[in-house]
Parts: structure tokens; C-alpha cells; sequence
DNA sequence: CAACATTCAATGTATAGACATATATTTGCA
DNA sequence: TGCAAATATATGTCTATACATTGAATGTTG
């Protein structure tokens, strides 16, 4: 469906730019809320999961917040606070970095790795099934236009 | 730059899916923040602008909560709340529906016209500047693509 | 090495998103 | 008409974002 009748729009957009960017945040949502759903099973977060992800790249090297949050696709959300989150659910190790105790080395744990074996392979078959309107050449036009537009 | 730069992802995606839906995701947070603080001094978030802005579209029509929820980005963001701030700070009315006593017409003031005129001005001023990488058959395509992606 | 600046993480506070539930009103139909 | 179903909005609760501030540890420099 086009972005007009998705936000019943009336009226025409001023500029196929400020469409795109409403098409952009539209479409953001959209899939924020289909994977919320996803993950909701699994009681963590779009944001706790992609920490895990983070992790799992990087294991078995620890991970500090900074290197999380530069990582991260929300670089406001409160790395300190969802790691706490998932230490309460025993998905990762958070440990004072003997180097430098300002620091915190955090680790995915087995318990983690298994949960995010499961709900990754559920994300990206799910991935699959809503975006296999796209083709491979337009999935990487649109990874282009997306580059080029933050400049 | 691109997105795997952006977060700083040392191996490459899986697919050129897969890194859409993070690209779209980083993408939208980016223009978020952008958005977030450019609205920042006015004291309005993001969705309290949109709400606005539909508003303004309808005027002097009135809306319902019901209509606001159909046409805002975020489906699950509270309309009621919203509306609620946005009369505190007397951007909008409200009235009891006379022929429906369960919904409320809500309509934009004179001062939410006002300070929609200067902030919408600023937000499509900032979208110029940031996006002008785009020409405006890529912007187009960009449409097309999140459009198709939507399936 | 002492004083100051910087870095890293945690926390306080306000706003918003996700979802279930409550409450009032209207509609539809037996 | 009466009563259940549907509709419109509001609210409670938990989680997350945005941003300022705090506090501890480390770096830097005279």
C-alpha cells in the first residue's frame, strides 16, 4: 500500500523528500511493532535483543557499555539499564574490567547465546516472509538510497 | 557513511535484507534525534507535532481521537495522552461530540496554527538541508522501495 | 606527585510506546 | 423495548527514549 492511503493522507505531500521521510518513520514503526511482537514471547525487547546480537559478534571477548552504545541502532537508548535488565534474566555476565575499573566487561552467557539462537532464527525467517516483496537488487538500492540519505 | 560503519559491524550481514531492515532502522532513529531536537525548544515531541500537524490538514473540521490514531505514524502512541498534553498547552480543544457523546472533537487553536506554521517551516527547512543528497528521482524510488518493502 | 580534566558508567526525571483493561455510549437485533 | 455486542476513549503498568547530572577511576600536566 502507498504511504498516502497507509496515513490517509488527503492531501498531496510538498516534496517526494519530505514524503520519503514520513515513508521512512511509517515504515520503521511498522516493523518495530511486528517485531516487538515477535520478541514479546521471549519477555526482552527489540533493544535487549539487539544487545544479545552484539554480544554474540563479539563473544567470547566481553563487551563494555561504550562499545555497546556505539554499536547500537538508538544511540540514547540506556545501554546501562538494559544490560541490568538482562543480568536480572541471566542472559549476559557483567563483571568490573580488571584493567580499568571505571569499566564494566559484559558477556553474553550460554543461557543468552541459546535464547538468541532461538528468536534470531524466528527474526530473520520472519525477515524473509515480509520482505520477500523485494527483490535482492532493490533490497540493495534501497541500503543505497538509505546511506545517501544521512549524507 | 555506510551502515556498517555507522554501528560499527565488523562482519557483513547475512543478507542485503537483513541489512535493509538495520539500515532502515538506524535510519529512522538518526532522523528521529534530528527531529527531536529541532522540536526540543518549542517543548512538543515528535508525535505531539504529527498530531498537530493532522490537525492543521483538517482544519476547521474537527478530528476524533479515532481519526488521529488512523493517521499518525505510531499506531500504538496514545492519542488520548497526547491530546491531553496538547491542551494543557492550549494548542488544541477539546469538546464532547454532540451527536456522538463517546467520541471528542478535537481542533487545532490559533496559537497551535501559529506555532505549527513556525515549526513546521523549521522541519521542512532542516529536511531540505539534510537530504538534498537525495535528487528527486532517488527520493521517488526511495518511496517505491519502502512502499514495496511494506509488501 | 598534586590538581585538574577527561572518561566511563549509573541514575534521576520527563515523555512516549506497548498492551491490557475499564467505562461510557451507541448500535443492532431478538 | 431490552439486552448483548460493538465502538470510542481513558487509564494503569511496564518498558524504553532523551537528556542532564553524578560519581568514581584514570590521564595529563605543571
Amino acid at each position: 500500500m502507498k504511504i498516502e492511503e497507509e496515513i490517509k493522507q488527503n492531501k498531496p505531500f510538498k516534496s517526494e523528500h519530505q514524503k520519503a521521510v514520513v515513508n521512512l518513520m511509517f515504515t520503521a514503526s511498522w516493523w518495530a511493532q511486528h517485531a516487538t511482537r515477535l520478541l514479546r514471547p521471549y519477555g526482552i525487547s527489540q533493544e535487549q535483543y539487539n544487545i544479545l546480537r552484539i554480544l554474540r559478534g563479539m563473544h567470547p571477548e566481553p563487551a563494555t557499555i561504550k562499545t555497546l552504545t556505539e554499536r547500537m541502532l538508538d544511540k540514547n537508548s540506556n545501554a546501562s539499564r538494559l544490560v541490568e535488565k538482562l543480568k536480572q534474566k541471566k542472559l549476559l555476565d557483567r563483571l568490573e574490567c580488571p584493567n580499568d575499573r571505571r569499566r564494566v566487561d559484559i558477556t553474553i552467557t550460554e543461557s543468552g547465546l541459546r535464547m538468541l539462537d532461538e528468536t534470531s532464527l524466528l527474526m530473520e525467517g520472519n525477515m524473509s516472509t515480509y520482505f520477500n516483496t523485494l527483490t535482492v537488487e532493490e533490497a540493495k538500492q534501497l541500503n543505497d538510497l538509505l546511506d545517501k540519505m544521512r549524507g
